[in-house]
DNA sequence: CAAAATCGTGTAATTTTATTTCAGAGTTAG
DNA sequence: CTAACTCTGAAATAAAATTACACGATTTTG
């Protein structure tokens, strides 16, 4: 009974998390009873959140009391209670702890996981990022004359494509070779003055390492977008690290992209600030171009459309 | 049939997620009494689930039906889904938004504004998604024989480049075109079988509209990832509506692109789910191709690095 | 402008859900 | 074998949530 109080006091405290370990914890201390609520529970905790307790006592076999007892075992001061932090515990569960149990019967379950991955990735990245090199790296990229970016491998290799719509739009000199021949080639033609980006989840990718460093020998500034502690993240001069916490599922894409995604559109935008009038004007041709030719012509329609959404420049 | 569609998104939106933004949404829409409700639940959302019925009610000063009928304004059956509903929500949003930093200079609070801006983008889309739409995406993806992606401007065409290779790793025949000319082309070669999945932020892009329309013409399940209501949304079978609030500014990209990453990563990872077996030894294949070839050969020193970090296949 | 229809709201009834009480069954210890 | 104890569910109770309904305010319509 002491001993009851006393886990009940503890309970208050962690019962707001975790709920699902702590079923883990207990289990060998609960009545029979509850055990059998308890594997009702852990077979299905994304429905036991939406189950009342009459629906709860009958799939487990026990009566509603033992419910309510089970909860009380578990920390929690009711039923509701309980369901509320079992919900919250899942919760981040999907996107921390089990990441590998994606729920594929349920598209709404795998989209939630995935974005809430995605957001993660970029709340990650906010929270490590060194703001001083973010300005210094504006700084360099808005002085270059020329810019090369350098990625390999799908994700980065598409976020370089990326990279390099953000900055020609701003009419920048900018290119993105994906290809390691190629970045070696354009590398060896860089002088003091050029920039490079280099992006590499992994900062092993051997190519965009040598290219880094060629590039860095011919005087270019070298900036490196990557995990700390890596063969690029040693080539360049200035290195952006980035570290995201990778599921241990293979068939679920990483993260990182994301992460990597939002540093270049920082930048991108520094930049832009930075350049300002010349930026802008810029920006402002593509979009009137863009409005003009290989567009549908905006129907004239009582559509409360804004002029916005018939701009595809952004596309 | 947009009306069907409409309410039919509505409904099943109601099991998904975020009801903060959708409380935000609908407010307008309420009635008096409701809003008073939302309005104590908007000062503190976290004490609201674990508020009763009658509790809120009391607050709110309304009589319990109202509560009742504020949670079916916000989508939920019941007052305790929808207490359910708003932990989970909360739960999410502290994940997205809980980055405590504080920036003090420029750069900072840029980087924090596009990111924030990003994750919230993320966190819109998972809450307009129409999980029955995503379902029958992922069914149609993996029952195809063949894929073709478009997608036109800059950032579609990066987005379109990366969901080929998410798509390519799990061993299925896909090509992604960004000109217009090969889009169509491509488009008039599609059969019964195949699939198209376009990518547009704008939904105006005309030759990825005429290619969609090619490819339907010729049997083939054309996706689109677009704005509703705009000519690309018109001309696909299926149509995943994604409408990202824009910001004003001109220099700051827009963040509709990593929702449509977040989509393109939840459809490849419930494809993958789907194809289980194959997918995985296709995946299984490239990454240890990859591990022999093409990287920095692993330093055998004391890091104690995961393997994992020296897969580039991620890249 | 008045009658009708509609909408929003609360009261009261009803149903559903959760908790407490209590007694019986099974178990262990002396 | 019995006393003390634990576990359990039935039944009672309390609480919570929903439904049905009616009243008053507003809008619509002839």
């Amino acid at each position: 009974m002491a001993a009851d109080r006393k886990s009940l006091t503890k309970a208050k405290r962690a019962a707001t998390i975790d709920i699902v370990s702590r079923l883990q914890r207990v289990e060998p201390q609960l009545s029979q009873a509850e055990r059998r609520v308890a594997a009702v529970v852990a077979e299905d905790f994304e429905g036991a959140t939406r189950m009342t307790i009459s629906e709860l006592a009958a799939r487990s076999d026990v009566s509603q009391p033992s419910v309510t007892r089970f909860c009380r075992s578990m920390g929690c001061r009711s039923f509701s209670e309980f369901k509320i932090s079992l919900a919250t515990t899942l919760t981040v569960a999907a996107a921390y702890l089990k990441s590998d149990r994606v729920f594929e019967d349920d598209a709404g379950q795998l989209a939630h996981t995935i974005m809430l991955r995605a957001a993660g990735a970029i709340r990650e990245c906010l929270d490590q990022i060194d703001t001083s090199l973010i300005t210094r790296t504006i700084e360099a990229l808005a002085a270059s004359h020329r810019i090369d970016l350098y990625g390999q491998g799908g994700g980065s290799a598409a976020m370089i494509e990326d990279a390099k719509l953000r900055l020609f739009r701003l009419g920048i000199p900018v290119a993105a070779y994906t290809d390691g021949q190629q970045q070696r080639m354009s590398a060896s033609t860089l002088q003091p003055g050029d920039s490079v980006l280099a992006i590499s989840n992994s900062g092993r990718s051997k190519p965009v390492v040598e290219a880094v460093e060629i590039a860095r020998s011919f005087g270019a500034v070298t900036i490196a977008i990557t995990r700390p502690g890596t063969p690029l993240a040693d080539a360049a001069d200035i290195v952006i690290a980035v570290t995201i916490t990778e599921g241990p599922d293979i068939t679920v894409p990483t993260p990182s992209r994301y992460a990597h995604m939002a540093l270049v559109d920082t930048l991108a935008t520094g930049v832009a600030k930075k350049l300002d009038g010349r930026a802008r004007e810029s920006l402002r041709r593509v979009r009137y171009t863009l409005a003009r030719i290989g567009t549908a012509i905006p129907t004239p329609s009582t559509d409360p459309t804004p002029v916005m959404l018939q701009d595809t420049s952004e596309d």
